[in-house]
DNA sequence: TAGTCTGATATATAGAAGTGTATCGTAATC
DNA sequence: GATTACGATACACTTCTATATATCAGACTA
Protein backbone atom coordinates (compact mmCIF):
# COMPACT_ATOMS: atom_id res chain seq x y z
CA UNK A 1 0.00 0.00 0.00
CA UNK A 2 2.36 2.92 1.37
CA UNK A 3 5.34 0.38 -1.10
CA UNK A 4 5.23 2.06 -4.42
CA UNK A 5 1.82 4.20 -4.35
CA UNK A 6 4.05 6.47 -2.11
CA UNK A 7 6.59 6.42 -4.28
CA UNK A 8 4.14 7.21 -7.17
CA UNK A 9 2.54 9.88 -5.40
CA UNK A 10 5.81 11.89 -4.65
CA UNK A 11 6.47 11.42 -8.25
CA UNK A 12 4.05 13.28 -9.47
CA UNK A 13 4.01 16.28 -7.10
CA UNK A 14 7.98 16.76 -8.29
CA UNK A 15 7.08 16.51 -11.79
CA UNK A 16 4.45 18.91 -11.42
CA UNK A 17 6.17 21.44 -9.36
CA UNK A 18 9.50 21.00 -11.29
CA UNK A 19 6.79 22.04 -14.36
CA UNK A 20 5.63 25.25 -12.17
CA UNK A 21 2.00 23.62 -12.15
CA UNK A 22 -0.13 24.43 -9.60
CA UNK A 23 -2.60 21.66 -8.79
CA UNK A 24 -5.46 23.88 -10.23
CA UNK A 25 -3.76 24.12 -13.18
CA UNK A 26 -2.90 20.72 -13.63
CA UNK A 27 -6.31 19.85 -12.62
CA UNK A 28 -7.56 22.23 -15.85
CA UNK A 29 -5.14 20.20 -18.33
CA UNK A 30 -6.48 16.56 -17.23
CA UNK A 31 -10.04 17.38 -15.81
CA UNK A 32 -9.53 15.84 -12.50
CA UNK A 33 -10.46 18.16 -9.32
CA UNK A 34 -7.91 20.19 -7.75
CA UNK A 35 -9.36 18.64 -4.56
CA UNK A 36 -8.38 15.28 -5.85
CA UNK A 37 -4.73 15.95 -7.06
CA UNK A 38 -4.21 16.87 -3.21
CA UNK A 39 -5.22 13.68 -2.08
CA UNK A 40 -3.26 12.06 -4.95
CA UNK A 41 -0.22 13.58 -3.85
CA UNK A 42 -0.64 13.22 -0.76
CA UNK A 43 -1.29 9.71 -1.16
CA UNK A 44 -4.33 9.29 0.79
CA UNK A 45 -5.94 7.46 -2.26
CA UNK A 46 -5.77 4.19 -4.08
CA UNK A 47 -6.28 6.01 -7.41
CA UNK A 48 -7.12 4.47 -10.72
CA UNK A 49 -4.83 3.80 -13.36
CA UNK A 50 -6.60 5.56 -16.04
CA UNK A 51 -6.32 8.58 -13.62
CA UNK A 52 -2.44 7.94 -12.75
CA UNK A 53 -1.99 8.00 -16.97
CA UNK A 54 -3.95 11.16 -16.90
CA UNK A 55 -1.66 12.74 -14.64
CA UNK A 56 1.59 11.49 -16.25
CA UNK A 57 0.56 12.26 -20.07
CA UNK A 58 0.28 15.66 -18.86
CA UNK A 59 3.73 15.55 -16.93
CA UNK A 60 5.04 13.97 -19.65
CA UNK A 61 5.80 11.01 -18.00
CA UNK A 62 4.70 7.48 -19.32
CA UNK A 63 3.74 4.42 -17.11
CA UNK A 64 6.03 1.43 -17.34
CA UNK A 65 6.12 -2.26 -15.97
CA UNK A 66 9.99 -2.77 -15.38
CA UNK A 67 11.73 -6.03 -14.51
CA UNK A 68 12.56 -5.80 -11.10
CA UNK A 69 15.87 -7.52 -12.02
CA UNK A 70 16.59 -4.70 -14.69
CA UNK A 71 15.55 -1.47 -11.90
CA UNK A 72 18.84 -0.99 -11.29
CA UNK A 73 19.96 -0.12 -14.90
CA UNK A 74 16.85 1.65 -15.27
CA UNK A 75 16.71 3.99 -12.44
CA UNK A 76 20.49 5.14 -13.69
CA UNK A 77 18.74 6.46 -17.41
CA UNK A 78 15.92 8.42 -15.51
CA UNK A 79 17.25 9.32 -12.02
CA UNK A 80 15.26 7.70 -9.44
CA UNK A 81 11.81 9.56 -9.75
CA UNK A 82 11.94 10.85 -13.11
CA UNK A 83 11.50 14.33 -11.63
CA UNK A 84 12.06 15.74 -15.64
CA UNK A 85 15.16 17.80 -15.67
CA UNK A 86 16.55 18.07 -12.62
CA UNK A 87 19.56 20.44 -11.98
CA UNK A 88 22.17 18.30 -12.49
CA UNK A 89 21.49 16.96 -15.59
CA UNK A 90 20.47 20.74 -16.96
CA UNK A 91 24.50 22.78 -17.05
CA UNK A 92 26.61 20.44 -14.62
CA UNK A 93 26.04 19.44 -11.31
CA UNK A 94 27.93 22.62 -9.76
CA UNK A 95 24.55 24.67 -9.01
CA UNK A 96 23.43 20.93 -7.41
CA UNK A 97 26.22 20.68 -5.47
CA UNK A 98 25.65 24.28 -4.20
CA UNK A 99 21.96 24.04 -3.28
CA UNK A 100 23.46 21.00 -1.38
CA UNK A 101 25.82 22.93 0.53
CA UNK A 102 22.62 25.63 1.24
CA UNK A 103 20.76 22.99 2.67
CA UNK A 104 23.18 21.90 5.29
CA UNK A 105 24.37 25.35 6.05
CA UNK A 106 20.79 26.14 6.76
CA UNK A 107 19.96 23.08 8.63
CA UNK A 108 23.15 23.50 10.70
CA UNK A 109 22.20 27.38 11.50
CA UNK A 110 18.14 26.20 12.11
CA UNK A 111 19.86 23.57 14.83
CA UNK A 112 21.85 26.20 16.41
CA UNK A 113 18.79 28.93 16.11
CA UNK A 114 15.52 26.66 15.95
CA UNK A 115 13.47 29.99 16.19
CA UNK A 116 14.84 31.01 12.53
CA UNK A 117 11.47 31.02 10.35
CA UNK A 118 13.58 32.18 7.78
CA UNK A 119 15.39 29.40 7.56
CA UNK A 120 12.58 26.93 6.97
CA UNK A 121 11.40 29.10 3.85
CA UNK A 122 14.99 28.79 2.46
CA UNK A 123 15.40 25.37 2.87
CA UNK A 124 11.68 25.00 1.10
CA UNK A 125 12.86 27.42 -1.70
CA UNK A 126 15.89 25.32 -2.25
CA UNK A 127 13.94 22.05 -2.11
CA UNK A 128 12.00 23.48 -5.01
CA UNK A 129 15.05 25.15 -7.04
CA UNK A 130 16.58 21.55 -7.16
CA UNK A 131 13.91 20.71 -10.11
CA UNK A 132 15.16 23.22 -12.28
CA UNK A 133 18.24 23.44 -14.90
CA UNK A 134 20.40 26.07 -13.39
CA UNK A 135 22.75 28.03 -15.71
CA UNK A 136 26.56 28.83 -15.16
CA UNK A 137 25.26 32.50 -15.00
CA UNK A 138 22.92 32.07 -12.02
CA UNK A 139 25.25 29.87 -9.94
CA UNK A 140 26.64 33.24 -7.68
CA UNK A 141 22.96 33.86 -6.88
CA UNK A 142 23.33 30.56 -4.60
CA UNK A 143 26.19 31.59 -3.83
CA UNK A 144 25.59 34.71 -2.39
CA UNK A 145 22.61 32.70 -0.67
CA UNK A 146 25.09 30.41 1.05
CA UNK A 147 26.79 33.46 2.00
CA UNK A 148 24.05 35.54 3.55
CA UNK A 149 23.43 31.55 5.74
CA UNK A 150 26.69 31.05 6.76
CA UNK A 151 27.53 34.73 8.11
CA UNK A 152 23.82 34.63 9.68
CA UNK A 153 24.84 31.70 11.42
CA UNK A 154 27.93 33.25 12.82
CA UNK A 155 26.30 36.14 13.69
CA UNK A 156 27.83 38.18 11.16
CA UNK A 157 24.61 39.26 9.55
CA UNK A 158 20.78 39.62 11.06
CA UNK A 159 18.09 38.38 10.04
CA UNK A 160 17.35 40.80 6.97
CA UNK A 161 20.29 39.01 5.26
CA UNK A 162 18.33 35.98 5.17
CA UNK A 163 15.23 37.51 3.95
CA UNK A 164 17.37 38.90 1.71
CA UNK A 165 18.84 35.61 0.23
CA UNK A 166 15.17 34.26 0.47
CA UNK A 167 14.15 37.08 -2.01
CA UNK A 168 16.65 35.97 -4.16
CA UNK A 169 15.91 32.76 -4.08
CA UNK A 170 12.22 33.52 -4.81
CA UNK A 171 12.99 35.56 -7.75
CA UNK A 172 15.29 32.97 -9.05
CA UNK A 173 12.68 30.34 -9.02
CA UNK A 174 9.77 32.69 -10.67
CA UNK A 175 12.25 33.30 -13.67
CA UNK A 176 13.33 29.54 -14.08
CA UNK A 177 9.21 28.69 -13.86
CA UNK A 178 8.33 31.25 -16.67
CA UNK A 179 11.39 30.53 -18.76
CA UNK A 180 10.86 26.97 -18.94
CA UNK A 181 8.71 26.87 -21.23
CA UNK A 182 11.00 28.39 -23.88
CA UNK A 183 14.29 26.86 -22.75
CA UNK A 184 13.03 23.43 -22.30
CA UNK A 185 11.80 22.71 -25.59
CA UNK A 186 9.64 19.88 -25.49
CA UNK A 187 8.01 21.50 -22.47
CA UNK A 188 6.63 24.02 -24.50
CA UNK A 189 4.52 21.70 -26.66
CA UNK A 190 3.12 20.79 -23.79
CA UNK A 191 2.02 23.47 -22.26
CA UNK A 192 0.49 24.75 -25.48
CA UNK A 193 -1.34 21.85 -26.53
CA UNK A 194 -3.46 22.09 -23.33
CA UNK A 195 -3.75 25.30 -22.60
CA UNK A 196 -7.10 26.19 -21.80
CA UNK A 197 -8.60 28.72 -20.03
CA UNK A 198 -5.36 28.79 -17.79
CA UNK A 199 -2.49 29.90 -19.52
CA UNK A 200 -0.49 31.85 -16.70
CA UNK A 201 -0.32 31.89 -12.48
CA UNK A 202 1.78 34.06 -10.10
CA UNK B 1 -7.98 4.83 -21.91
CA UNK B 2 -7.05 2.24 -24.46
CA UNK B 3 -4.06 3.79 -24.42
CA UNK B 4 -1.26 2.77 -21.34
CA UNK B 5 -3.84 0.20 -19.96
CA UNK B 6 -4.33 -2.25 -22.59
CA UNK B 7 -0.34 -2.48 -22.72
CA UNK B 8 -0.29 -2.62 -19.14
CA UNK B 9 -2.96 -5.80 -19.53
CA UNK B 10 -1.11 -7.32 -22.11
CA UNK B 11 2.24 -7.26 -20.12
CA UNK B 12 0.56 -8.41 -16.95
CA UNK B 13 -0.53 -11.55 -19.07
CA UNK B 14 2.84 -12.18 -20.77
CA UNK B 15 4.32 -12.27 -17.53
CA UNK B 16 1.87 -14.54 -16.12
CA UNK B 17 2.19 -17.26 -18.52
CA UNK B 18 5.82 -16.67 -18.42
CA UNK B 19 6.32 -17.95 -15.63
CA UNK B 20 3.58 -20.83 -15.88
CA UNK B 21 1.09 -19.18 -13.56
CA UNK B 22 -2.75 -19.87 -13.40
CA UNK B 23 -4.85 -17.03 -13.11
CA UNK B 24 -6.08 -18.81 -9.87
CA UNK B 25 -2.40 -19.31 -8.74
CA UNK B 26 -1.54 -15.68 -9.33
CA UNK B 27 -5.12 -15.17 -7.27
CA UNK B 28 -3.74 -17.42 -4.60
CA UNK B 29 -0.47 -15.10 -4.57
CA UNK B 30 -1.74 -11.80 -4.55
CA UNK B 31 -5.42 -12.38 -2.85
CA UNK B 32 -7.12 -11.14 -5.99
CA UNK B 33 -9.83 -13.10 -7.31
CA UNK B 34 -9.45 -15.07 -10.37
CA UNK B 35 -12.45 -13.93 -11.86
CA UNK B 36 -11.16 -10.53 -11.31
CA UNK B 37 -7.91 -10.90 -12.82
CA UNK B 38 -9.00 -11.95 -16.05
CA UNK B 39 -11.14 -9.09 -16.31
CA UNK B 40 -7.78 -7.07 -15.52
CA UNK B 41 -6.31 -8.90 -18.23
CA UNK B 42 -8.67 -8.41 -21.02
CA UNK B 43 -8.54 -4.94 -20.36
CA UNK B 44 -12.30 -4.80 -19.05
CA UNK B 45 -11.77 -3.42 -15.79
CA UNK B 46 -9.71 0.44 -14.89
CA UNK B 47 -7.70 -1.20 -12.38
CA UNK B 48 -6.50 1.09 -8.94
CA UNK B 49 -2.99 1.25 -8.50
CA UNK B 50 -2.90 -1.10 -5.61
CA UNK B 51 -3.82 -3.70 -7.23
CA UNK B 52 -1.73 -3.17 -10.08
CA UNK B 53 1.24 -2.78 -7.83
CA UNK B 54 0.47 -5.89 -6.08
CA UNK B 55 0.10 -8.43 -9.20
CA UNK B 56 3.73 -6.66 -10.43
CA UNK B 57 5.43 -7.48 -6.98
CA UNK B 58 4.41 -10.94 -7.99
CA UNK B 59 5.77 -11.45 -10.98
CA UNK B 60 8.66 -9.04 -10.57
CA UNK B 61 7.46 -6.78 -12.10
CA UNK B 62 7.98 -2.75 -10.72
CA UNK B 63 5.59 0.22 -11.74
CA UNK B 64 7.59 2.83 -12.97
CA UNK B 65 7.36 6.53 -13.88
CA UNK B 66 9.22 7.45 -16.64
CA UNK B 67 10.52 10.50 -18.09
CA UNK B 68 8.98 10.67 -21.80
CA UNK B 69 12.04 11.60 -23.54
CA UNK B 70 13.64 9.21 -22.29
CA UNK B 71 11.58 6.60 -23.05
CA UNK B 72 13.89 5.16 -25.77
CA UNK B 73 16.37 3.80 -23.72
CA UNK B 74 14.19 2.18 -21.20
CA UNK B 75 12.79 0.35 -23.83
CA UNK B 76 16.03 -0.93 -24.82
CA UNK B 77 17.05 -2.50 -21.43
CA UNK B 78 13.68 -3.61 -21.04
CA UNK B 79 12.39 -5.59 -23.84
CA UNK B 80 9.01 -3.51 -24.86
CA UNK B 81 6.71 -4.69 -22.47
CA UNK B 82 8.97 -6.52 -20.13
CA UNK B 83 8.21 -10.17 -20.52
CA UNK B 84 11.10 -11.67 -17.55
CA UNK B 85 13.80 -13.57 -19.50
CA UNK B 86 12.16 -14.01 -23.38
CA UNK B 87 14.07 -16.85 -25.73
CA UNK B 88 16.05 -14.12 -27.23
CA UNK B 89 17.79 -13.17 -23.85
CA UNK B 90 18.47 -16.31 -22.27
CA UNK B 91 20.59 -19.01 -24.70
CA UNK B 92 21.20 -16.51 -27.86
CA UNK B 93 18.76 -15.76 -30.44
CA UNK B 94 18.68 -19.39 -32.55
CA UNK B 95 15.66 -20.47 -30.26
CA UNK B 96 13.46 -17.48 -30.63
CA UNK B 97 14.99 -17.52 -34.62
CA UNK B 98 13.47 -20.96 -34.77
CA UNK B 99 10.13 -20.45 -33.03
CA UNK B 100 9.64 -17.75 -35.49
CA UNK B 101 10.26 -20.13 -38.31
CA UNK B 102 7.45 -22.56 -36.91
CA UNK B 103 5.36 -19.63 -36.65
CA UNK B 104 6.00 -18.61 -40.39
CA UNK B 105 5.55 -22.48 -41.60
CA UNK B 106 2.28 -22.77 -39.62
CA UNK B 107 0.94 -19.39 -40.97
CA UNK B 108 1.45 -20.82 -44.67
CA UNK B 109 0.07 -23.86 -44.21
CA UNK B 110 -2.65 -22.65 -42.36
CA UNK B 111 -3.74 -20.35 -45.43
CA UNK B 112 -3.30 -23.40 -47.73
CA UNK B 113 -5.22 -25.41 -45.75
CA UNK B 114 -7.59 -23.66 -43.18
CA UNK B 115 -9.71 -26.34 -41.47
CA UNK B 116 -6.60 -28.22 -39.65
CA UNK B 117 -7.11 -27.63 -36.38
CA UNK B 118 -3.72 -28.69 -35.03
CA UNK B 119 -1.99 -25.94 -36.90
CA UNK B 120 -3.57 -23.29 -34.64
CA UNK B 121 -2.35 -25.48 -31.66
CA UNK B 122 0.76 -25.38 -32.36
CA UNK B 123 0.65 -21.96 -32.77
CA UNK B 124 -0.39 -20.85 -30.08
CA UNK B 125 1.92 -23.43 -28.63
CA UNK B 126 4.88 -22.12 -30.11
CA UNK B 127 3.73 -18.39 -29.07
CA UNK B 128 3.60 -19.10 -25.54
CA UNK B 129 6.93 -20.66 -25.91
CA UNK B 130 8.23 -17.59 -27.22
CA UNK B 131 8.28 -16.21 -23.60
CA UNK B 132 10.73 -19.10 -22.49
CA UNK B 133 14.84 -18.92 -22.04
CA UNK B 134 15.43 -22.10 -24.43
CA UNK B 135 19.00 -24.25 -24.39
CA UNK B 136 20.76 -24.87 -26.66
CA UNK B 137 20.31 -28.71 -26.52
CA UNK B 138 16.51 -28.41 -27.18
CA UNK B 139 16.79 -26.89 -30.24
CA UNK B 140 16.24 -30.31 -32.24
CA UNK B 141 12.84 -30.22 -30.50
CA UNK B 142 11.53 -27.11 -32.23
CA UNK B 143 13.64 -27.90 -35.54
CA UNK B 144 11.46 -31.23 -35.90
CA UNK B 145 8.80 -29.53 -35.01
CA UNK B 146 9.67 -27.00 -38.18
CA UNK B 147 9.92 -30.21 -40.12
CA UNK B 148 6.81 -31.74 -39.12
CA UNK B 149 4.59 -28.76 -40.32
CA UNK B 150 6.76 -28.43 -43.48
CA UNK B 151 6.13 -32.11 -44.33
CA UNK B 152 2.61 -31.82 -43.37
CA UNK B 153 2.24 -28.61 -45.72
CA UNK B 154 4.13 -30.54 -48.62
CA UNK B 155 1.41 -33.54 -48.05
CA UNK B 156 4.00 -36.08 -47.22
CA UNK B 157 3.05 -36.25 -44.04
CA UNK B 158 -0.51 -36.87 -42.18
CA UNK B 159 -1.92 -34.83 -39.92
CA UNK B 160 -0.83 -37.24 -36.83
CA UNK B 161 3.03 -35.86 -37.99
CA UNK B 162 1.40 -32.65 -36.51
CA UNK B 163 0.26 -33.94 -33.17
CA UNK B 164 3.26 -35.71 -32.68
CA UNK B 165 4.94 -32.09 -33.07
CA UNK B 166 2.63 -30.85 -31.00
CA UNK B 167 2.89 -33.26 -28.36
CA UNK B 168 6.84 -32.39 -28.21
CA UNK B 169 6.11 -28.75 -28.39
CA UNK B 170 3.97 -29.18 -25.28
CA UNK B 171 6.10 -31.33 -23.78
CA UNK B 172 8.99 -29.19 -23.86
CA UNK B 173 6.69 -25.85 -22.35
CA UNK B 174 5.75 -28.21 -19.27
CA UNK B 175 9.53 -28.79 -19.06
CA UNK B 176 10.47 -25.15 -19.08
CA UNK B 177 7.68 -24.56 -17.04
CA UNK B 178 8.77 -26.49 -13.75
CA UNK B 179 11.99 -25.93 -14.69
CA UNK B 180 11.92 -22.10 -14.19
CA UNK B 181 12.44 -22.33 -10.48
CA UNK B 182 15.74 -23.74 -10.04
CA UNK B 183 17.15 -22.22 -13.42
CA UNK B 184 16.30 -18.57 -12.85
CA UNK B 185 17.59 -17.71 -9.35
CA UNK B 186 15.33 -14.97 -8.36
CA UNK B 187 12.33 -16.76 -9.67
CA UNK B 188 12.89 -19.15 -7.33
CA UNK B 189 12.24 -16.76 -3.87
CA UNK B 190 9.49 -15.75 -5.32
CA UNK B 191 7.64 -19.10 -5.94
CA UNK B 192 8.55 -19.87 -2.34
CA UNK B 193 8.08 -16.76 -0.60
CA UNK B 194 4.42 -16.96 -1.63
CA UNK B 195 3.33 -20.34 -1.56
CA UNK B 196 0.49 -21.18 0.32
CA UNK B 197 -1.81 -23.94 0.13
CA UNK B 198 -0.90 -23.79 -4.35
CA UNK B 199 2.36 -25.14 -5.33
CA UNK B 200 2.16 -26.69 -8.01
CA UNK B 201 -0.32 -27.05 -10.98
CA UNK B 202 -0.63 -29.07 -14.15
C1' DT C 1 -4.56 46.15 4.88
C1' DA C 2 -7.04 44.10 1.18
C1' DG C 3 -6.85 40.93 -2.52
C1' DT C 4 -5.07 36.68 -4.51
C1' DC C 5 -2.62 32.73 -4.89
C1' DT C 6 -1.33 28.23 -2.84
C1' DG C 7 -2.56 23.40 -0.95
C1' DA C 8 -5.52 20.99 2.44
C1' DT C 9 -10.06 19.73 3.82
C1' DA C 10 -15.35 18.75 4.13
C1' DT C 11 -19.72 17.07 2.35
C1' DA C 12 -23.01 14.77 -0.62
C1' DT C 13 -23.61 11.94 -4.63
C1' DA C 14 -22.67 8.95 -8.61
C1' DG C 15 -20.57 5.15 -10.39
C1' DA C 16 -16.99 1.78 -10.85
C1' DA C 17 -13.62 -1.44 -8.64
C1' DG C 18 -13.30 -5.28 -6.01
C1' DT C 19 -15.11 -9.57 -3.27
C1' DG C 20 -17.26 -14.04 -3.04
C1' DT C 21 -19.25 -17.61 -5.20
C1' DA C 22 -20.81 -20.24 -8.81
C1' DT C 23 -21.21 -21.74 -13.49
C1' DC C 24 -19.88 -22.61 -18.42
C1' DG C 25 -17.26 -24.29 -22.56
C1' DT C 26 -12.86 -25.90 -24.01
C1' DA C 27 -8.99 -28.83 -23.72
C1' DA C 28 -5.66 -31.98 -21.66
C1' DT C 29 -4.99 -36.22 -19.17
C1' DC C 30 -5.89 -40.87 -17.45
C1' DG D 1 -16.00 -41.50 -21.05
C1' DA D 2 -14.74 -39.31 -16.64
C1' DT D 3 -12.00 -36.17 -14.33
C1' DT D 4 -9.45 -32.18 -13.93
C1' DA D 5 -7.69 -27.54 -14.87
C1' DC D 6 -8.04 -23.58 -17.66
C1' DG D 7 -10.03 -18.77 -18.64
C1' DA D 8 -14.39 -16.24 -19.24
C1' DT D 9 -18.61 -14.78 -17.39
C1' DA D 10 -22.64 -13.73 -14.19
C1' DC D 11 -24.68 -11.93 -9.96
C1' DA D 12 -25.38 -9.60 -5.58
C1' DC D 13 -23.07 -6.88 -2.42
C1' DT D 14 -19.53 -3.78 -0.37
C1' DT D 15 -16.04 -0.39 -0.62
C1' DC D 16 -13.98 3.60 -2.28
C1' DT D 17 -12.55 6.56 -6.25
C1' DA D 18 -13.93 10.52 -8.40
C1' DT D 19 -16.87 14.74 -9.09
C1' DA D 20 -18.74 19.09 -7.79
C1' DT D 21 -18.61 22.69 -4.77
C1' DA D 22 -17.11 25.32 -1.04
C1' DT D 23 -14.33 26.70 2.67
C1' DC D 24 -10.01 27.28 5.21
C1' DA D 25 -5.34 28.98 6.86
C1' DG D 26 -0.93 30.46 5.23
C1' DA D 27 2.00 33.16 2.26
C1' DC D 28 2.86 36.57 -1.36
C1' DT D 29 1.80 41.17 -3.61
C1' DA D 30 0.04 45.68 -4.46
Amino acid sequence: MTYATEHIARTLRRAREARGLSQRALGARTGIPQSHISKIEKGAVDLRVSSLVELARVLDLELELVVRKALPAVHAIVGRGGESTPAAAGSGRRALKELERIQDLAARAARARPTAIGLARIQQQVRELRHFPIAEDRLNILRNAAAAVEAYHENTAGLEALQDALAQLRDLRNALVHALPTSSDDAEMVRSAYSLEDDDHG
